[in-house]
Parts: C-alpha cells; structure tokens; sequence
DNA sequence: TATAAAAGTAAGTAATCACTCACCAAGGTA
DNA sequence: TACCTTGGTGAGTGATTACTTACTTTTATA
C-alpha cells in the first residue's frame, strides 16, 4: 500500500466520521489528505468505493474480537468479555462513529453497516451463557445486554475521555461478574 | 396554514426521514410535492428552515408527554410512564426517524436533535421515582432505564408493525411494574 | 538499460445543488 | 374601484458535485 493511499484512507475516515459521508466531497478529502483529486478515483473508481474500502479495514479488529469470546468456555466470562468490546470502539473510534452514522442513513447506505458476523457471534454466545447459568429468559436476557453494549459503545464513541467507568461497574454488578 | 405549506412540511418529513436530510433535493421535495420549488423558499427561506419548521412542529407532543409524566406521583407509576413513551415514537415514526438520524449527523445539524428539556424532565422524574423506591444506587438505574427505553424507540422507528411486547413486558418486570 | 505497468496530476466535464428573481393571481380592506 | 399583501410560479443563477481524460512520473522487472 502507498504513503499517498494511506493518506486518502485516513483523511477519508476522518472526515466521514466526524462530518458525515454526504457532507464529505471528494475534493475536500484530496485537499486534505494532499493528493489531487483524481488519485482517489484510480484507487478506490468512485466516492462509494472508498467508503466500502474503509469500512472493511477494520473487520481484522472485530475478527480478533470474536476469536476472543468464542474461546471462552466459563459462561460468566463470556458475559465479562462482552464488556470488553465498549473500549475496542474507543481505539478506534472514528471508524464506530462512522458505523453508527451509516445505520442511521439512507437504506441505500446501510449495508455498509452490517455488521452481522459480529453480531450474530455475540447474540449466541451470550444466549448460551445465559441459558447455561439457568436464567429464566436466555433470549430476552441477550436482547436486553445487546442493547446496553451497544449503548455503551455509542457513549464511548463521541466521548473524548474514556468510558464512564461507574456506570459500567454496576451494570456488571447486576450480572455479577 | 395553506394546503401547500402542509403539502411541502409533509413530503420534507417523508423524505428527511427516510432517505436523508443530506440526500433529499429542495426540487425533489418541490417535485413529490406538487409544488414549484420556490414556493419552499418563500415559507421557509432556506433548506434549513424548512428542517426547522419541522422539528418544531412534533414538540407539542412531546410536551403532553412530559405534562402526563410530571403529574404522576406514586414512584411505580413514573417508572410504568416511561414505558408509554416507545409507543409514542410509533405514532409518529417519521419524525423521531428524522430525530435519530439528526442525532448522527455532523455536528451542524445536530442541534436540531436537541430535545433536551424532554430528556432532563424524564431523567429528573426517573431518578426522583428509583429514590422514593429506595434503590441502591438512582442516578445509575436512571441512566439504564434511560438506555432502555432509548432503544426501545429506535426499535419503534425501524420495525413496521409495532413493537415487540414480549420484550416490553420482560424489561417491565425486572422493575416490577 | 529498455519497457510497461502503476502512481500521480491538472484541467477539465455534465449534472445537480440551494437559492433568486421577475412576474402573476387571488383576496381583503379603504 | 384602487391597492396592497400574501400565495404561487417558472425560468433562471453561480457554485459545487462526483467523476473523466490526457498527460507525466515513478517503480519494478526481464
């Protein structure tokens, strides 16, 4: 890969994440990113095919992530992993907001959104878990702890300074993990 | 109001909220419409304030919703209260569609999200609700629930044929209402 | 060293964007 | 009747958009 790519990638993300993809031109990026305008149309043939190549850099983190929680065998610390994922979002922050800017788009840009390998994973998992430990509704029970993950993830992405670390211990009292 | 002020606020909603404030021509607006594209510009001066006019316009429901739970004084009943507002985004699902995106925009526009003397009365009425109630720890159960229900709505906003009830009434039960 | 592919650029293109302007028509009031 | 405000139109405007084209430079390799 290029210096020049490179640069075309991260100024992308950047600018996608923080001021949206429509507001975006493809000239401000090149601007930005120092390149002219035309490079980006030889690497990535059209503004959309950019925002595909950015989106599926990042599938290598969650990958690594599900390896992680299919690995464990103890149903309480499958619980206690999910709680690890809120502060994966936060190392990479600027590619989430993006992901949860593009759910809330046009259906026309939502499929870049679908996340389904990583969470189907999760959903299982954690309804195994939860059936394991003998909860009474395995399935509600993960419907609900999806929901508060992926509230803390959307609170880790547009906060600059870390995780509200008090909110997340209670939450995890109430697993007891 | 004229019939094609109401015309050109009706088809904006629509548009707005299913295909994208940014993806949504003032001409198409003008086209669906049944208007000239002027004619938008001479109510509501700009793109803009056309967006406005139609955050505006949904506030009168959300200040009888915040009447209803302001009037309620056994701590239980607040708590069942908060659960009539997902309901509520369905009967107006274009608008809180439009809301939601807004909410992940650039930060430009999402000043028009800000429903902020709704979500303040709500936490305030909540935290009050789990303290007469004597839970351990009410500012964190105010902000669960407040998660809770958010997702509720978003969930109301996407699916066509209602809500999920059994859900509901698992999440209800956790706090015994 | 010769050469061809890949990397990169500058100056375009047509289409679309939000917005304006000159103008017309209807209705209320003096 | 005269006049003025409001509602409404259609044909513009310049700026910006995503994308292209013709061209040059770099790099890899036979």
């Amino acid at each position: 890969m290029t210096k020049k790519r490179e640069q075309i990638l991260g100024t992308a993300l950047e600018l996608f994440a923080n001021e949206g993809y429509q507001n975006t031109s493809t000239s401000k990026i090149a601007c930005q990113a120092g390149v002219s305008e035309g490079l980006i149309f030889k690497h990535f043939q059209s503004k959309e095919g950019l925002l595909h190549a950015i989106v599926n850099l990042a599938n290598d983190d969650i990958r690594d992530f599900i390896k992680r929680i299919e690995n464990q065998d103890d149903p309480k610390k499958v619980i206690e992993t999910a709680f690890d994922f809120p502060p994966l979002v936060s190392s990479n922050r600027d590619f989430w907001k993006l992901q949860f800017s593009l759910k809330y788009q046009c259906p026309a840009k939502q499929q870049y959104h679908e996340k389904k390998e990583l969470i189907n994973t999760f959903e299982t998992m954690l309804e195994k878990a939860f059936r394991e430990l003998d909860y009474d509704n395995p399935e509600m029970e993960t419907e609900l702890l999806m929901n508060i993950i992926g509230d803390l993830c959307r609170k880790h992405c547009n906060t600059d300074n870390g995780c509200d670390q008090e909110y997340i211990n209670f939450v995890k009292q109430k697993y007891e993990v």
